[in-house]
DNA sequence: ATAATAGTGTCTTTCAGACAGTATAGT
DNA sequence: ACTATACTGTCTGAAAGACACTATTAT
């Protein structure tokens, strides 16, 4: 035993000395989900829906011009969420929404300054309470219409398992731009190893390994979309069950059978006396969210 | 538009300096789960199973004697996933193991050292595999038992919402050291905003904000228990259902029918030509885990 | 024979999927 | 009357829950 330990935790807290050590920087990066209507010419058609996210410009190097999500360095006295609302709130006047933890993204080559460790949140916003507005806004913060499809898919039974790679094309667009990128997604499961991999290929216009991001924030809202009651944080106070369906369908990119979707929502919302009206078709009747009473852990 | 900003990416990273920014540290810590035997003094009777966690006796400030996760800090040149597999490899000889992360911790003053930034992770060990044996190994690594209770829980129903407290005990047990800890967790829910707090109250033995770590991983274990076959990575090679069914009741703190059981589990699972045998009852078929066609996101 | 576990059959209820059908504003 | 959407009833089959019952070994 070293005689020189024997110091007490308060003088070893004084003599503490961080900068001996080689510390990784530590991002945010935040996700803003939104359901959005597309606005059509049949005056009877409803409006379609398309899911968005908000990227933002960067004015800086590196990845200057680039679009990225919003997000930025973490300062010494704030936590990771207060990070997350304070970068939402400088660069894209988002304020007072549903934020969530997804990932902490550590690879050591993420971005080409340092090594940059970043926690991905995702964030959920009423398509009408949303005051950014494609083209009102200054320049730099936009919302982009978001799709994914597997292009791709290769699946390999060997002795004691499988490996699933696909790969994925991300497109990103509003009206002046589109950005594609394309990451490939390996599903390694054996016997007694099982891993996934996910890795950018290409990525144009996008900034970082935001693709990779984007796409697995994807999965998550996909995922909770259908065991949760997360949905109803992008719709407004008021909605009617089909404005319901098409945000759900729009997300899960599948088309709902109506009987079976309205039995399953049920539990979820509640009737208000108020209707929908001029809209060249048999008003709907506008529900509310029915707050729950318990709570679910994913 | 200033001048001096014209400056190209290649140049922009030659002269980027990271000290100039107060970075945070940034840690790993592995929640490591096994199920064990207890052994039992009636040869016919089957030995119960309990949930197993791996702790480790902290040598230096702070909590110096205290018992704390697995886990240290990053290099600057691994990834996060690394570290945890680096950290777990050093501190507790176990290895290729199933890991998973689980949520990155980013309050300000988790350590009393420095602003530590923490990502946890989940492994799970197959019990038979463990090198590591209660007792038999160095004095700072052992298996503890991991039980957690709801000694309190209040609800409170207010105009647009509720808000739900539990009070949550935590027991770390061995045949040495038995360690508590209480955790509070607070899930309110409105109109507009949900969210959820968790806190530690008290933590004896128990080094930073472990106890609220240690009971976030076993809910996200229980989870993935109900939806996933996460669990056959605590199994060994070859199983009797019976054991299998012990391991989903000991993790999810309940008894299941059998014949349900079975039927659920039925196409995760292989039968073998071999069968338990000197149990002094009827010997059970021994099984192993059939390798899925399908890949589970969560 | 007995203790203790292994393993199966089946009834009921609940829920998801599919589809057909009726209802109603605005022009 | 027609268009486009709003909304409902019911059949089917799969899965979850509950429970009773039979089978088999070591001592």
């Amino acid at each position: 035993m070293n005689e020189t330990t024997f110091i007490d935790e308060k003088q070893f807290l004084k003599e503490y000395d961080v900068t001996k050590y080689d510390r990784p920087s530590v991002t945010v990066d935040t996700i803003v989900y939104s359901v959005l209507d597309i606005e059509t010419d049949n005056y009877r058609k409803l409006p379609e829906k398309e899911l968005k996210v908000l990227l933002i410009k960067r004015k800086d190097h590196p990845y200057k011009n680039s679009w990225a999500l919003p997000g930025g360095f973490v300062r010494i006295n704030e936590s990771l969420e207060n990070a997350a609302y304070r970068e939402l709130r400088e660069e894209t006047n988002v304020d007072h929404i549903y934020l969530e933890q997804l990932y902490t993204w550590g690879d050591v080559s993420r971005d080409p300054r340092t090594r940059v460790i970043s926690s991905s949140y995702m964030a959920l916003i009423d398509g009408t309470k949303s005051t950014i507005k494609s083209g009102t806004d200054s320049d730099d913060v936009r919302w982009f219409s978001f799709k994914a499809k597997v292009i791709q898919e290769n699946k390999t039974i060997h002795q004691q398992g499988f490996k699933l790679e696909k790969i994925i094309e991300i497109c990103l667009k509003n009206r002046e731009v589109q950005l594609t990128s394309k990451i490939r997604i390996v599903n390694e499961m054996m016997k007694e190893q099982k891993g996934i991999t996910r890795e950018v290929l290409s990525s144009e216009g996008l900034a970082f390994d935001h693709a990779k991001i984007l796409y697995y924030s994807l999965e998550r809202l996909r995922a909770k979309v259908e065991f949760t009651d997360v949905v109803f944080n992008l719709m407004s106070k008021k909605f009617t069950l089909t404005e319901l369906q098409s945000v759900y369908e729009v997300i899960l990119d599948t088309k709902l059978l109506t009987a079976n979707f309205r039995r399953k929502i049920d539990k979820y919302v509640q009737e208000t006396d108020d209707y929908t009206s001029n809209a060249g078709h048999r008003p709907a009747k506008l529900y509310q969210y029915k707050v729950q009473n318990n709570y679910e852990f994913y």
